[in-house]
DNA sequence: CGGGGGGTTGATGGACATCAACATCTGTGG
DNA sequence: CCACAGATGTTGATGTCCATCAACCCCCCG
């Protein structure tokens, strides 16, 4: 049986037997659903039957201030949450007073999936502006995995995406100057925004502060704001008043050496 | 069932039922026991099946020599590999023709897991060392973990813990400087080593050039080699001639501002 | 009206890169 | 056996990117 679910998830199978279920969930309209099936259904289409688990899922909202961490207790805690609303980043705190924040989290993103699985690392995520999530129960979570391979497979991409981020981010500190890191990071956050809905060519809006900026690049906040002055007078790009605006989207790629090949993986799921 | 699996995976069940296999397989003298299985041994003691199981992953040897690159292809190479002698790192290549270092493998640690589970991210693999690994393919992984749930918990710990390794080689990269993070690289993979036997507590062998350092650590090979004179005049470190040697290892951990909390992972598995 | 969070700009210094030269050691072919 | 090339390591001189320190701005809100 767990043989039949692997080749599910590799084989991405052709024909599923959903027949029990079909009709059971009513088809939503595409305004309706959560960013989180938006960005799926980039990377595989879904039946009404799935996308009724998906909606499920979301059954338990929660809300949450701006600026008060949600850490995460780990062993009794045994949630993850789903980002409904708003903007939240996982960061962790060095001995000497300063942070590294590791990823940005935006709507239809996972928070902590992997302290359900195993209780890891120590770090923690503040919420950037008011938050909505949906609290998700690790036995509701892993029953839906079981019953919906496709499903299963569609989250495994999301998380094997952000794994990949990471990587990138790790590289782009290690390897990219200051403007180039900068860019980057603009980008690929673009590129993570228009996948929910929530960003166009021309750009998104954007709530962190140039602190935050300054936290995610490895960078300090004078410096964040010398380097932004200065792409804005290149004529590339502006960040003010919480709005990114792409001017020359090429000539920013071009300086970021942006390849967004590790964001759009098209794979396996799409045979 | 799959919720019982899960539930293994959490409370680490304290009565499991191994009676039907008491006995298959013989116990294993500790000197014969491979390094991933030490590694584990750590986080979990095994029963004499789960030490078969463990033991019949490692069937299928290879070879590769160094620095012949080991890019894994995804799609058709459906196998992992666990790693058994020798040194390997996964790298990521800019444009710019610069490189970053992501991980180092040492005995013991996987390679190319995730890949098995989804076509991920384009890291190459090279070998440091000449190095022999056992391909294990992904559907024996899958039954291995299907049917022996301590051993899956226990692979989970070491998954999580590379990721936990990632995540502060970022922190590292983006907030520490160059003594730092040099001084504390070199404590974490003493950790690492001395986990599957490869290192005391004076110091291990390491094949690692000043180059590799540079692309593990975001520097230049001649900035490398002026923090390890420091390092080395000031009494705490020696790197030479393939060695690493401690001397003052307290003040090496509080210049490092090392905490090895999140490699001794004490969690659920020891309960 | 005062205070605090965010943003902006200048002056200065330090950490690290870059360029360049040279030392060792290994292997390789004449 | 020697000459030579290539990989690795070592050290100095110089420059640059970014941090640090220090003002000062605007705007919002109590």
């Amino acid at each position: 049986m767990q043989e039949a679910l692997y080749d599910e998830l590799i084989e991405s199978s052709t024909g599923a037997d959903f027949d029990s279920f079909a009709g059971a969930e009513r088809a939503m309209n595409v305004t309706d659903q959560s960013p989180l099936t938006r960005k799926l259904m980039v990377f595989a289409a879904m039946s009404e039957t799935e996308l009724g688990v998906l909606e499920r899922l979301h059954r338990r909202r929660r809300s949450f201030v701006a600026g008060q961490d949600l850490v995460h207790q780990g062993q009794t805690e045994q949630a993850a949450y789903i980002l409904a609303k708003g903007w939240v980043c996982s960061y962790k705190l060095q001995p000497d007073g300063t942070r590294q924040i590791v990823d940005v989290q935006i709507p239809g993103d996972f928070l902590g999936l992997r302290s359900v699985l195993l209780r890891t690392s120590d770090h923690s995520f503040e919420p950037i502006t008011e938050i909505e999530a949906a609290e998700v129960l690790a036995g509701d979570l892993l029953e839906a995995l079981a019953n919906t391979p496709r499903l299963a497979t569609a989250i495994l991409w999301a998380v094997s995406r952000d794994e990949a981020m990471v990587v990138e981010h790790l590289v782009g500190i290690g390897r990219r100057d200051a403007d180039a890191r900068m860019a980057h990071f603009l980008l690929e956050l673009g590129s993570r925004l228009a996948l929910v809905g929530m960003a166009g060519k021309d750009g998104y809006d954007c709530p962190l502060t140039q602190y935050h900026l300054a936290d995610i690049l490895g960078l300090t906040a004078v410096h964040v704001n010398r380097v932004l002055r200065q792409l804005r007078e290149s004529g590339m790009v502006t960040f003010r008043d919480g709005r990114v605006a792409f001017h020359d989207h090429d000539r920013l790629v071009e300086l970021a050496e942006f390849d967004p090949a590790y964001l759009d993986q098209t794979g396996p799921l799409l045979k």
